[in-house]
DNA sequence: GAGCAAAACCAAAGCGCTTTGGATGAGTGG
DNA sequence: CCACTCATCCAAAGCGCTTTGGTTTTGCTC
C-alpha cells in the first residue's frame, strides 16, 4: 500500500499538462489554443486572455522538443569550449562572455547550450553532431586561432555562426565581433613611449590566437612609428596564467638591460607581473611600468577613483550580448551578408604607469 | 541563373540526411534502421554493420528533438546560474566546474544547457520553465544559500537534481556533494595556531552562502578547541574579489593590535592579501601567513615545487565531473535514496605561512 | 431575411524518431 | 512433410506541437 501510495506521488510530481489537455479543459482546438498562446490574429481577444489565464494557471509550457520538431527550430545556440591546453581549461573569460550572451538568449526564448570538447575529441565532429543532431540553430566560436578551420568548416555545412575575435588567414567572408586588439596595443606602446620609456617587454598569449597576433603587431606598430627596435628577447608568447607573469617579469628583471615597462595581454598576467615587481622591492608605476589589457571580469575589476592598473579596456560581457544579437538576428534573416563588429578598447590611466626611470 | 545557383548551395549545405531517407537508401525499414543504430538484439550482425557504415558516411545523426519526443526524455542537464550580486555575475570557480561536469554529459551523449538568470529574473520561473517545456532531465544546483528554497522546490516539481554544496537549515534528504569546509578551515586555523598564531583573520565570503558559514564554524571551532577568543571584527564577510582581500588586509594592518595571521576563503582574495602585504613592504609567511582555499583553478594555479600559498585545496574541476556522475545515476535509476559525497580538502604548505612573529 | 465577407474556430496532416504487435522465412525435431 | 520455434524484419501508432486547408458563426448591407 505505501508502495503504491509513492508511486502516484511521483508520477503526479513529474506531471505536466500538455496541449491536448489544455486545449480540453477550455473545451477549445489544439489549433485554437496554439494560435492563442503565440499571438496569432485569428483569435478573438476575449479567447485568448481565457486561454492565457488558463495557462498560467495550469503552469503550461509548449514541449520545447515538440515544438522545435514542428517548426523545425531548435530555439537553442550552441558554444563549442576547446580545452586543448592544460592551463586554460575554460577560459577565465569565458564566464563573463556566456553571462553577456546568456542574457539575449533568455530574452528571446533561446536555450544556451554548452559542449565542452576535451584535447582528445574532435572540434569538427562536435559541430557535425550539432548540425546533424538539430541540436542548435547556430553556434558561436571561441577563441579563433590565426587559421582556424572552424570557419571554413562551419560555413561548409551551413551552419549559421559568428566568431568572437577574427581568424587573420582566412579570406572568405564572415559573421565576427572583436576588440581592435591592435590599435589598443598600439596605443597602450606609444603611451609608454611618451612617457619616455625606451626598452617595453610584451607579454602576449599564445601566438597561435588570433588575438595574440594582433596585439603584437600593434606593440611592434608603434615601437617602429618611433623608429625604436623591436627587440625580439622581450617578446613572450604563453598561455595566460600569473604563474607566467611572475617568471617572465622575474627573468627580464634580471637582465643587465632590463625593460621599464610591460605591456601585458590580461589581468591574470599583470598581477604575476606585480608579484615580481613587489617580490624584489620595487615600485609599480616607478621602477616598472605596466599597461594591460583589462577584459572588465566581474571579479577581477580593476577598479578604485585610480584604476591599480592603466589599462585597455573592453568588457567582454557586452561582447556576449552583442555576439548573441548578432547570431540571433542571422538566423532569423540568414540572406543577409556577414555582419562584422570592432570594438575600440578604451586607453584608462592608473598607478601602474610613470616616466621611465633615467 | 545565380540566384537559383546559390539558393541549391545553401539548401543543399544545410540538407541533413534523417532516418526515412537512410532506411529507404538501404533497402530496409525504419524500425530495423533505428533498432540497428541502437544496439538491439533483433537486427543480423551483418546488417547493423552495413546500417553503421552507412550511417557514418551519409553522416546520419538521428535529431534529439525527435528522439526525444519519442522517448520522452530530454537528454539534456541544466545548469542554472544565479548572478544576483554585481561583482561575482559569474563566479570564477563556475568554469571549471562546468567543465568537469561537460565532460562526463559529452560520453554518456547528454547536452548541458544552461540558464542564466540575473538579479530581476525569479529563479523558481526558470526552473518551472525548464520543468514544463521538458527541456532537461534534471539539474545541477549552484551555490546553495544557507536556507535555500531551491532544493525543496526541485523536490515538489520532482525535477532530479544534485546541489554543489549544502544547505544547513534544509531538513528534507536531496543530493549533495561538498567538500568538507568546516573540517577543512579548522585545519587551516589550526595549523596557523600550531604556528604560534593567536590574533588570526578570517576573510570569508558572504556567508548566505553555505559553504562560507561552515567555513566559519570550523575556523571557530579550531579558536574553540585552543581556548582562544573569537574577536567578531576579526572576521570579515563579502564577495570574493580581489579589491575586497586587499582593503581588508590593509585595515587589520592598520589596527594596534593587528593580526599575525589570515584564514581566506578564495585565491582571489589572498591575491588581494598579498598585494596589501607587499604594498607596505611586508614579507608574506613571516610579517603576515596566510592560509587560503584553493579551488585548483585551470588558470589559478597555486603551483612550483613549493606553492606560492599554504591552501586548503579540492578541485572543483573533480567536483563537476562527480556531479554530473551522480545526476545521470539519479536519472537513470530514480528511486535509490538520495547519495551525498563528501570531499575532504588536503592541507598543502607553501610559502605563505610560518612561525608567528614576536 | 437573403446574401456575403470577415471573424472565429477546427480536423487532420506532418515534423523524425521509438516501439508495439505482428509477419515472414529459415531451421528443426518427429 | 508438418508443426513449431527462432531469427529477422516491418507497418503503423504515437510522442506534443504547428500549420494547412477547411467549416461554421457573426455581423452587415440592401
Amino acid at each position: 500500500m505505501p508502495g503504491i501510495a509513492k508511486r502516484i506521488t511521483v508520477l503526479k510530481a513529474l506531471w505536466t499538462m500538455n496541449l491536448k489537455e489544455l486545449s480540453e479543459t477550455l473545451g477549445l482546438s489544439q489549433t485554437t489554443v496554439s494560435r492563442a498562446l503565440n499571438g496569432y490574429p485569428e483569435v478573438s481577444e476575449a479567447t485568448r486572455t481565457r486561454v492565457e489565464m488558463a495557462a498560467r494557471k495550469f503552469n503550461y509550457s509548449p514541449s520545447s522538443r515538440a515544438k522545435g520538431l514542428a517548426t523545425g527550430k531548435a530555439l537553442a545556440i550552441g558554444h563549442v569550449i576547446p580545452t586543448r591546453s592544460k592551463h586554460e581549461m575554460v577560459n577565465p573569460v569565458f564566464g563573463d562572455f556566456i553571462a553577456g550572451a546568456g542574457e539575449i538568449y533568455a530574452q528571446n526564448g533561446y536555450e544556451m547550450i554548452l559542449s565542452i570538447v576535451n584535447a582528445d575529441a574532435s572540434e569538427e565532429t562536435v559541430y557535425r553532431g550539432l548540425q546533424s543532431r538539430r541540436a542548435v540553430d547556430g553556434v558561436v566560436v571561441h577563441g579563433p586561432r590565426m587559421a582556424d578551420d572552424r570557419i571554413p568548416l562551419l560555413n561548409e555545412i551551413g551552419l549559421p555562426f559568428v566568431v568572437h575575435g577574427r581568424a587573420s588567414e582566412i579570406s572568405e567572408p564572415y559573421e565576427w565581433l572583436d576588440v581592435n586588439n591592435k590599435h589598443a596595443f598600439e596605443r597602450a606602446t606609444q603611451f609608454l613611449i611618451d612617457l619616455g620609456h625606451r626598452r617595453i617587454a610584451l607579454i602576449n598569449g599564445l601566438e597561435v590566437m588570433d588575438f595574440a597576433r594582433r596585439r603584437r603587431l600593434g606593440y611592434e606598430a608603434a615601437l617602429n612609428s618611433e623608429d625604436l627596435d623591436i627587440d625580439e628577447s622581450l617578446i613572450f608568447s604563453e598561455e595566460m596564467t600569473e604563474e607566467y607573469g611572475y617568471e617572465t617579469t622575474r627573468t627580464i628583471l634580471d637582465r643587465s638591460d632590463a625593460p621599464t615597462a610591460v605591456v601585458a595581454s590580461s589581468m591574470i598576467i599583470a598581477l604575476g607581473v606585480r608579484r615580481a615587481i613587489e617580490e624584489r622591492g620595487l615600485v609599480m608605476g616607478k621602477d616598472l611600468s605596466i599597461v594591460t589589457h583589462d577584459d572588465m571580469l566581474s571579479y577581477l575589476q580593476n577598479g578604485g577613483d585610480v584604476p591599480i592598473f592603466t589599462a585597455t579596456r573592453s568588457s567582454v560581457r557586452e561582447a556576449g550580448r552583442k555576439a548573441a544579437e548578432m547570431l540571433l538576428q542571422k538566423i532569423s534573416n540568414p540572406t543577409t551578408p556577414p555582419q562584422n563588429i570592432l570594438f575600440e578598447a578604451e586607453l584608462t590611466v592608473g598607478r601602474s604607469t610613470g616616466p621611465a626611470p633615467n
